[in-house]
Formats: structure tokens, C-alpha cells, sequence
DNA sequence: TGCAAACTAGACTGTACAGTTCAGTTTACC
DNA sequence: GGTAAACTGAACTGTACAGTCTAGTTTGCA
């Protein structure tokens, strides 16, 4: 076991053609189902030419979740117009984000990472914190700044983060985990989104005269 | 792959041995990681046996996963005293849902099933069928009496129940399906229940004098 | 008591795969 | 043009494992 990581911007062309190719195969098939041969295969690349980059799976596999964190973490939402009403500033975020969760690559990254996080405990880690933890931050502190302005009744912010990307995370994207059904479109994706939104801002917005 | 299912009532008391053993170790460890050799070692019982009664490994597996959805639908949860108020009445189902989510058998399942689900397709569905599904069609049965009773302002009670899990489903949970972190105790599990539950009734609730 | 079915231990087959090695080729650079 | 480093292809080793087979043992039942 030795599942540290490389660095995050790999060196050479061989390289980067070697995590994008097992990124694209550990994360559609897990990593069990994957051989290094086909890894070699699919970048167009010797075994050895793999095992010089990479020591050995496990350290391959290490790199492409460090990797993927670090393209997580370029993945900031942005807010809607500053003085629209809260629901309005939420919810272009909110499609934003359901969007970023249900595309396949992210849903590949997530069910590879529970598959495997008892194996490689400190890349569970890792994903948590580039990923739903840092989002879960930055939506806190932009709680935060919204209840000091006034619009949003929400004692304890990070609460109200949590709860709002749970509502996100509802139905749909435990269907779209579990590979359930046809993939929802846009049109479904910005009405879940709604519909969380909304009930988002029934509980934690400030009433009018408030 | 011919991963159809078992009769859910497994018959003899060896093959009940292996069914159990079985599921401990493809919970725990999950499909790729447990050899046929460990499952009939654990079971105390031969290879041959296992091979009499279940004739290949995915079928062993679907048995399992087949056996657990049957439990599962055992699980349909209890609401408290029917006079009180929305919140009084659903907390205790909250913290029971909560729990039993929580528990290390259900978060395996549950890991297991993410991970397996594009290989077994079926199964996820089954899974989903009498865990989440079950649960959630349960529910809005419940929030559409209670929105009969005056109680509820819930004009889609599907969508209503879909984000009462939803919210129940949050970072506590994320974090245990990851593997990160402690697991919550009693205490924890309760509070977070509760946040949840202020939250649904605040969007929900139908106002006193309406 | 005797038979049939279930079971056992463990050896065996075949295959898939991680990781190594090596002789030879390409590429980059001075 | 020379050389060092990166790379290739393919063969190779060792191991883990699914699934089979056999010869013999236990168990349930009439």
C-alpha cells in the first residue's frame, strides 16, 4: 500500500495521457475492473513506460483522484445578481451544482471513491474535503454574509449549507448514484433544483417585515 | 452473469450459513475483495456445498442482496402520537430512519450496492425498490394524510417526502457512507434528526391560524 | 440396517492479472 | 553525429482466484 500522491501537474505527455486514460477507466469501471494492461492499452503506452510514471496501481490510482480534487476544487459556483430576492440569487448556483453532480464523470468519481474508500481511506478524505467540503465552506460563508445583510434568518450557517446541499442531493442523484433510469435532462435538473430552492427559502428566508 | 435471485427464504440451515457469511463479507469488503474460498471458509461449510446450493459467485451475490431487500422491507418505520404536533410526530421516525441509515450493515449495503450497481443493474433496482423507494412511497402516504388533516401545506406530497430524506440524508451521512470521520453515537444521530425535521416543518408546516 | 442425498477436504485446471525484465528503438539535446 | 534518457513490445514470473472433480464421510429417513 502505498497510495500517496504524485504530483498534481504531471510532467511529461506520456503521463498526462496515462492518468487521463485510467481516470476515464477507473472511473467508469472501478478500480477492480480495470487491468493495467488495459490502462497501457487505451494511452497508447508500454507497461513499462506506466510502471516508470506510476510505481504500481494503487499509486495510479491515488493520482487520479488528487488529480480530479484539484479540477474539484476549480469548480467554485458563482452567485446570481447581488440584490435580487434570495431565491433568485440561489437558484442559477443551484442548477449549477445539481448539474456538476449528476454529469457522469463526477457520478463515476463518487461511487469509485465509496467503492474504494475503505481501501484508501486518506483519498476519501481527500475527495470530501476538495469536493462537498469545500463547497460546503464556501456556501456557508455566502450564508453568512446574506444573514448579516439581513435576508436570510440562519443562526447557524453551516447548517443551512448543509441542508440546502442536501436538498440538492435528494432523489434524482441517489437514482443517478445508483444508476437508475434515464439520465434526467436540463429541464429536470433546473426543476429539482427549484423545487429545493424553494423549499430552502420557506424555512431559512426572513420574512418581509421581519 | 446470471444474477437473478434466489428463493428470498433460503432453505436449508447451511445454505442460511453461507447466505450469512456471505453477506457479511461482500458488505464489509465488497464484491471484488471476497473470494469464494474466504465466503466458504467463514461459512464453515465446503466449497463444493457453496457451489451445490448457489452455482456462481454473482449469483451468491445476488442472493445476498435479494436477502437484504427482504429485510429492508421489514424495516417500514413508526410514527409517534398521532395528536401532536407535525414536528412532536415525525422526529421519532426521523431519528429511527436516521439510525438504521447510519448502521454499519445498511452503509455496506449501501457502498456495495454503488459500486456493484453498473455491473448488477438489476440489483440496484431491487435495492432501490425496498429500501429508498419503499421508504419514500411510505412517507408521502403519511404527508398526504397529514396535508388532508390541515397539518401540512404540502400540495405535492412525493416531492414533500423526497426532501424530508433528502434532508435527513445530509453531510452526517455522507461522511459515514465515505467512511470519514467517527461514527455519530445516539446523541449525534438525534440532533441531526432534528435539525432536519425543523427544517422540513418550517417549509412545511401549515401556519396555526390558517 | 441400508440407501440416498448432502456434505467434506483438498487437489486440480485454467485464466486473469500485477509487476518485471530485456533487447532494441525513438527522441531530445549538445 | 553521438549519447543519454525515455520509450516499446513482448515474453516472463508468480500469485490469486473461479470453478470442477474425486474419493470418501456424515446425516436423514424408511
Amino acid at each position: 500500500m502505498s497510495a500517496t500522491a504524485e504530483a498534481a501537474a504531471p510532467a511529461s505527455a506520456k503521463a498526462r495521457a496515462i492518468l487521463e486514460a485510467a481516470a476515464e477507466l477507473f472511473i467508469t469501471q472501478g478500480y477492480g475492473a480495470v487491468s493495467m494492461d488495459a490502462v497501457a492499452r487505451r494511452a497508447g503506452v508500454s507497461k513499462a513506460t506506466l510502471y516508470a510514471h506510476f510505481g504500481a496501481k494503487d499509486r495510479l490510482f491515488a493520482a487520479i483522484i488528487q488529480n480530479a480534487c484539484a479540477e474539484m476544487r476549480g469548480e467554485t459556483p458563482e452567485m446570481g445578481p447581488a440584490g435580487a430576492s434570495l431565491f433568485d440569487a440561489m437558484l442559477p448556483m443551484a442548477i449549477r451544482w445539481l448539474s456538476f453532480l449528476l454529469r457522469e464523470r463526477s457520478l463515476g468519481m463518487f461511487r469509485v471513491v465509496v467503492a474504494e474508500g475503505a481501501r484508501f481511506p486518506e483519498l476519501a478524505r481527500a475527495f470530501h474535503e476538495n469536493g462537498p467540503r469545500a463547497t460546503r465552506q464556501w456556501l456557508t460563508g455566502w450564508l453568512a454574509a446574506q444573514a448579516a445583510r439581513g435576508l436570510l434568518d440562519a443562526p447557524d450557517p453551516a447548517l443551512a449549507a448543509d441542508q440546502c446541499l442536501a436538498l440538492l442531493r435528494s432523489e434524482m442523484f441517489l437514482q443517478a448514484t445508483l444508476g437508475i433510469g434515464a439520465m434526467p435532462d436540463e429541464a429536470a435538473i433546473a426543476a429539482s433544483a427549484a423545487a429545493a430552492m424553494r423549499t430552502f427559502c420557506r424555512a431559512y428566508e426572513r420574512p418581509r417585515g421581519a
